[in-house]
DNA sequence: AGTTTGATTGGCT
DNA sequence: GCCAATCAAACTC
């Protein structure tokens, strides 16, 4: 198996498949969550229109144009966080988005994260990951591998256990078949296209 | 400076 | 299937 920054140096579209079966580890004081990454998408930087990074550096996404192997972490919808791996080579701002994975360890303490959530659902979701790992804002710009985070490679799956398809939720550049998952694997999230414009909630005058 | 939207989720119809 | 939650970033004056 690969080393870690051998990994992710590659460009994102080469890096995300080659992460599904990798493992991102959380020690806290409360204990150890491991989740085995089942879903991921890629995102190119500052050509792709629908990266955080198309519209040049800014506060949010500025850690994807550093060094790759730290964490860029977002807040979205007022509530959520959602977790990448900076990969390629610094300054191009690409990153792989961690969409959903399998709890292989700490199984209780990601229940207890998430109470009333099925097993399978428990990292099933970009959001539901970054839960049950406890990942908040705190995360942004973390080294991995250096600190309570580890993130260990797998052997590469064969291409027939690959499915690839659109990535979610993004209204542009919604074509690129960018987003890989585990063929047939249970904890992948179900796909919803961009969520269509929300009705305006100003009321009538 | 005010408005709209979002790499989502959970709850309800 | 539809919709609200809830706030920071992006977009429009």
């Amino acid at each position: 198996m690969a080393g870690l920054a051998e990994v992710l140096a590659r460009p994102s579209l080469e890096v995300a498949p080659a992460l599904l079966g990798a493992t991102l580890r959380h020690r806290t004081p409360e204990g150890e969550v491991a989740v085995r990454l089942t879903e991921v998408e890629a995102y190119a930087g500052a050509d792709d229109p629908g990266s955080h990074a198309y519209r040049g550096v800014t506060r949010r996404n500025e850690v994807m144009f550093g060094p790759p192997g730290r964490l860029y972490v977002y807040f979205t919808y007022g509530m959520h966080h959602c977790c990448n791996v900076v990969v390629g080579t610094e300054g191009t701002a690409s990153a792989v988005l961690l969409r959903a994975g399998e709890v292989v360890e700490g199984v209780e303490l990601a229940r207890s994260r998430r109470p009333g959530s099925s097993d399978r659902d428990l990292a099933r979701g970009p959001a539901r990951l970054c839960k049950v790992l406890a990942i908040d804002g705190r995360h942004n710009g973390a080294e991995l591998s250096s600190g309570d985070l580890t993130l260990t490679p797998e052997d590469p799956v064969p291409a027939e256990g690959v499915a690839t398809g659109p990535r979610v939720g993004l209204r542009d550049a919604a074509d690129h078949p960018w987003r890989f998952w585990l063929r047939d694997d249970p904890t992948v999230s179900t796909y919803r296209p961009a969520a269509p414009l929300r009705r305006r909630r100003t009321p009538p005058a």
